[in-house]
DNA sequence: TTCGATTTGTTCGTATGTATT
DNA sequence: TAATACATACGAACAAATCGA
């Protein structure tokens, strides 16, 4: 009989395979591995869920609930009568699932950004933990300016691992045209799923007090932030400067739905 | 045949019931209801997920659906082979599910506390916009100070309405031997569900200086949360200053399951 | 210790509804 | 209109955990 000599592996359970826990966590590690692989692509849906089913050799309901913990975790998107998609990350979706800082009356805006600068160094103390690198490897690291209503409020400072993203480049910085994150995602198949926010009290700096126009030793907010893919890889390091004059840090707790 | 005198209401949805939406959702607001009311104890487990299922003549997929929505928004806990609670604030699920500051190695520690000053007053600008209340309403006022590690860390202002913890008072505050949340729940069946907190960073006034041990006007975390209920009545609004020199306020997106 | 009853957890299959193309 | 895909709902069976007799 004819090998089947391209198509991927076959993924079926047997009836009697042995996995260690339930079947639909099983499912998932097996779609999360083709989510990383970059099997499917960002911009067309994901198998439907009775082409898993088939695949995987279980029922619909058993992808469903697979499926269904990676949309509760913000990994996939389900849109009812067109498919289920690997989460964008449009600008919608970044405020909505990322973005922290609102004015005073709670309200979201998408921030204004300006690049201050970019270069090519290594692993400080602080990024190498947090990036898990070796103190010297290679990372770009670029200074970023949000403004929200016009006026100055957060100051980024940005350190991503040369290892993860190759040929990044202040060109390729500019020109997009999508968030940062979207960049991530679309030029390097690198999606983030995770983030850890370290929120504490400091002073400004000079730099830091100019660049966000408050005196200098001024209270702001500074974010030790990192983000991570997946597989649990951390892919950036941001220390982020907020003046809270008239904006906050915005946490909701157990959400509403209804 | 004998009338089923003191037994609930008789919540059976008729198939031809106008629902608008989903059953389930339809099945979540009712238990929801019976929560509210009290009908449920929080030391015993509500019906199983098979007397729901025939009190409501619905299966007990859609049973289990609603339930879910409800774990899912830490409103209920399941113990497998046990019975379904009502989230119980004890220690533990506080530190879990609310209490965000760490130490420097991100390790989380039940905070030591102690009652500075309680007092009866009426609501100020700020409470009464964040308790909902007008302004002069009647709310409790007490302070709190914590301790991580020995040393004082945290100061709480908190404001509790009157109308809702009607005999509330000094000694019921200090004999307690559980969670302030603990308290509001098994004293006034009042649960917290949600919580907003707005995050700035302040100068430390005397008052706190002096309290948590650092420089007159030190940049500190200020943190004014809101606590709800259920229904979405504030029940509880609190100011909190945090000496973020060696803890900071930790914030975790997307959690990891596996 | 063992056993049986109860309760939630997992898996299957099927049917129908709703949204999109 | 028809086909496709996800959403809801039902029912059934067995597994795993718990608890008391």
């Amino acid at each position: 009989m004819a090998a089947e000599l391209t198509l991927p592996a076959d993924d079926a359970l047997q009836p009697g395979a042995l996995v260690a826990g339930p079947l639909y966590v099983e499912v998932k590690k097996r779609v999360m591995r083709s989510l990383m692989d970059g099997e499917w692509l960002q911009s067309s849906p994901i198998p439907s869920e009775a082409q898993l089913a088939q695949r995987y050799a279980v029922s619909v309901g058993t992808v469903r609930k697979a499926i269904g913990e990676l949309v509760a975790e913000r990994v996939l998107v389900r849109q009812p009568g067109r498919g289920t998609f690997v989460a964008s990350h449009n600008r919608d979706y970044m405020l909505e699932a990322f973005f922290h800082i609102v004015d005073e009356r709670g309200h979201k805006e998408f921030p204004a950004s300006r690049l201050l600068t970019f270069r090519h160094g290594r692993a400080d103390e602080l990024s190498a933990r947090f990036l898990r690198l070796a103190k010297d490897r290679r990372v770009f690291q670029f200074e970023n300016l949000l403004h929200l209503q016009g006026r100055p409020v957060i100051f980024d400072r940005i350190r991503v691992p040369q290892a993860v993203f190759p040929d990044f480049d202040e060109g390729v910085f500019r020109q997009r045209d999508m968030t940062i994150f979207g960049l991530y995602q679309a030029r390097y198949g690198v999606t983030v799923t995770r983030l850890e926010e370290w929120i504490r009290a400091a002073n400004a700096d000079d730099r830091v007090a100019r660049l966000l126009v408050i005196k200098d030793d001024a209270a702001v907010l500074r974010i030790d932030r990192v983000a991570y893919t997946f597989d649990g890889t951390p892919v950036e390091f941001r220390e982020r400067f907020v003046d809270t004059r008239s904006h906050a840090y915005l946490n909701a707790l157990g959400m509403k739905k209804s």
